[in-house]
RNA sequence: GCCCCGUUCGUCUAGUGGUUAGGACAUCAGGUUUUCAACCUGAAGACGGGAGUUCAAUUCUCCCACGGGGUACCA
């Protein structure tokens, strides 16, 4: 059993802005949401910007979009680099209680030579539990009075995160694995600090598929690219709450309130997962045929035009209308549906097709008189329906008996390639409550005339 | 090198001292179908290796191998 916490829990996910959010560092976050969500507490953003050369704004930015755009939006940000005098205030603290040494030595990199800050080191045996994987211990002798700080003023990333951690109140460290290693240390400074110890819970990493951690080389580890790709939010939270948790049923898609209900650290996996694209498509599949109009049109116009001038029937609504069995065909992403109406592959839906003769005779397979004697009796069929109820059951109702009568494909198979001209296409009766009635019977009448023209 | 963490189908994972080791994605095959999908059914597919503990180990212990992470005046 969980531990219920029995204070308010403050968490924080402290990225450095050195690139753009990648899926690793998200899921990192969407664990720390989660997890305050669930017990009311506080997700808390820190950018840890204390290397002023690779950290950068844009990069700041980016990390503050990206997690509004997955709906696990901070509630509180904090900038390392704001907080000087913060830093300033423990350091001198640490000096004055020689928990810490100025030290004159060599620059690194460079010549002459530079003061720094070193922490002195108790050399003992440090030993945490940690949520996920139990107890670890580490011997800290070889760390050595490591370095803290570059001088009175600028802590290095060690004491910036004690002081910071203990500054917000942070009760829970969840953070990835590859943070294990940093924790003595870290525990040594907060108990020279004599700030209170967190609760640790290192989560496993997610790998690219060499089984490295992944990194900026691999192009779909943005959560930028994901979303420039037509992946929407609500599958890549669900893919990547997957990556490294299970519910402990066999539930797989999820929404974010379903996830905040049934999330916990205990079945966090221990080991590293390969991100894996086919499953987030499909997910995307799932979570893009559930969409409202609403958030439809909003995921849309990022990839779509409001109109296209060739098609004048043409509208995100439409689009919206027709989605999920476009989706279900054909198109995991959006971007895959904006590339494959560029290509001119759904234009059926907005103007007439061009239609081919042996495609309206199944490539020879049908009698040309015999399919021409089927529309007609279609077009008659078509007609008694009110052009208010033009709707996708009851134009199959309509047909269905006459069709299964003389064999369906002989009657639905023109139908449809008269509506859509295409070899492969979603069923007539789709096609015909998304065209206007007029609009069917025009293409019907057009599929007529050109089997009748050379007869 | 040293330290730390990990290891169940191709991938994400469930699970137990005695199970036909379960599910999902992907793959393949049938069925259904007006087409392609979808859908339904089915198939194939895993406990890294070696010792030990035990009547019995995938499960517990140890060793090894492999993978990963850390070892900065990076974060």
């Amino acid at each position: 059993m969980e531990k219920v916490p029995n204070q308010t829990p403050r968490v924080r996910f402290a990225p450095s802005p050195t690139g753009n959010l990648h899926v690793g560092g998200a899921r990192t976050a969407l664990f720390n949401f989660l997890f305050a969500q669930k017990h009311r507490g506080a997700f808390i953003l820190r950018l840890e910007d204390t290397d002023r050369i690779r950290s950068k704004k844009e990069f700041a930015e980016d990390i503050h979009e990206q997690l509004n755009w997955l709906g696990i939006p901070p509630d509180e940000t904090y900038t390392q680099s704001e907080r000087g005098e913060i830093y300033e205030k423990y350091i001198g603290s640490l000096l004055e209680h020689n928990r810490a040494y100025l030290s004159k030595e060599p620059a690194k990199n460079g010549e002459g030579k530079i003061e720094v800050v070193r922490f002195r080191n108790p050399n003992k045996e440090i030993s945490f539990h940690d949520l996920i994987r139990g107890d670890i211990t580490f011997d800290t002798t070889e760390l050595g009075d490591f370095v803290i700080a570059r001088n009175k003023r600028e802590p290095l990333y060690h004491l910036a995160v004690v002081i910071d951690d203990f500054e917000m109140g942070i009760t829970h460290i969840i953070r990835g694995d590859d943070g294990i290693s940093n924790t003595p240390r870290q525990i040594l400074i907060q108990e020279a600090l004599e700030a209170p110890r967190p609760l640790y819970a290192h989560i496993p990493l997610i790998l690219g598929t060499d089984r490295a951690k992944l990194s900026k080389r691999f192009s779909a580890s943005s959560i930028n690219t994901l979303r420039g790709r037509g992946y929407i939010p609500q599958a890549v939270i669900n893919y990547l709450a997957l990556l490294g948790w299970n519910p402990g049923t066999e539930q797989e898609v999820f929404s974010m309130e379903a996830l905040i209900d049934q999330f916990d650290l205990e079945h966090v996996q221990k080991s590293g997962a390969i991100f894996d694209i086919e499953k987030l498509n499909w997910l995307n599949r799932k979570h893009l045929m559930s969409l409202s109009m609403e958030e439809c049109l909003g995921y849309l116009k990022e990839f779509l035009p409001e109109s296209i001038p060739a098609l004048p029937s043409f509208s995100l609504e439409k689009m919206c209308d027709i989605l999920p069995s476009l989706v279900e065909r054909d198109v995991a992403t959006l971007q895959e549906l904006s590339k494959a109406i560029q290509d001119g592959e759904y234009h059926y839906f907005f103007a007439p097709p061009h239609v081919e003769k042996h495609m309206l005779l199944q490539e020879g397979k049908l009698d040309q008189q015999e399919t021409i004697t089927h529309l007609k009796k279609a077009t008659h069929i078509l007609q008694a329906i009110p052009e208010k109820k033009f709707t996708q059951e009851s134009v199959k109702e309509a047909l269905w008996e006459y069709a299964t009568e003389v064999g369906r494909g002989k009657v639905l198979w023109p139908l449809r390639v008269a509506l859509s001209g295409k070899k492969y296409s979603p069923d007539p009766f789709l096609l015909a409550s998304t065209l206007e009635k007029r609009e069917v019977l025009n293409r019907v009448s057009a599929g007529l005339a050109l089997l009748e023209k050379e007869s």
